[in-house]
DNA sequence: CGGTTTTGACCGGCGC
DNA sequence: GCGCCGGTCAAAACCG
């Protein structure tokens, strides 16, 4: 999911990002069973209207996160609001999973550090961040309710650092190509 | 003992 | 201004 939103115009809405990040990305089918893989069967449209009604993901709005690291990705720059600085916009995308347990490996290492019940849900909704120093990369999991079978992820932010899960079983890889290539 | 989870407190935005 | 709501903090508990 380092792959930037594929030319689809931010617009008007910040939150209008639609990504379709290969699954093979957010769940490396070597370290994942490939139920897991096959388990992906929406991929959501974070904007104004969403079909998932009241107990969409909550992304709404723009949390107010503080702009630490002044150095970041290019883009998704917020345009200054009467002369404040408002709130810079990241990308965020929300999929959901058919999934027996809450939390997929997506490969990175992440931190809960909140979990709260939303509103209309019996489900609460936890809040990760990844482990990764000077990445602050989040993500929200939540259940829903009309479909207990069904787990919304919604990742905001782009790691700057490789994941090294798929780096460790990449790299054997690599080292035995590159041998190889010598004949 | 270091990192993670838990959980209530806290805070800011928004609608009334 | 006030209260609701969602997001985050942080201290304590937990765990390998």
């Amino acid at each position: 999911m380092e792959a930037p939103p594929p030319q689809l115009a931010p617009s008007q809405n910040p939150y209008s990002y639609l990504l379709l990040p290969p699954p093979s990305s957010l769940h490396p089918s070597m370290t994942e069973p490939d139920h897991v893989l096959s388990d992906i069967d929406w991929v959501g449209l974070l904007s104004g209207q969403s079909q998932l009604g009241e107990e969409r993901p909550a992304v709404e709005r723009a949390s107010m996160v503080a702009e630490n690291g002044a150095e970041e990705e290019k883009g998704d720059r917020d345009e200054k609001k009467g002369g404040r600085m408002k709130k810079a916009t990241r990308p965020r995308f929300a999929f959901q999973t058919r999934s027996e347990d809450d939390i997929l490996d997506d490969g990175y290492r992440w931190r809960k550090y909140g979990q709260k019940a939303v509103k209309n849900s019996k489900y609460p909704r936890s809040y990760f961040r990844c482990t990764h120093h000077s990445c602050n990369v989040k993500k929200q999991v939540q259940r829903l309710s009309r479909d207990t079978s069904m787990v919304v992820t919604t990742y905001e932010g782009v790691h700057n650092h490789p994941c090294e899960k798929l780096m460790e079983t990449l790299t054997p890889l690599l080292k035995q190509m590159q041998f190889l290539a010598r004949f």
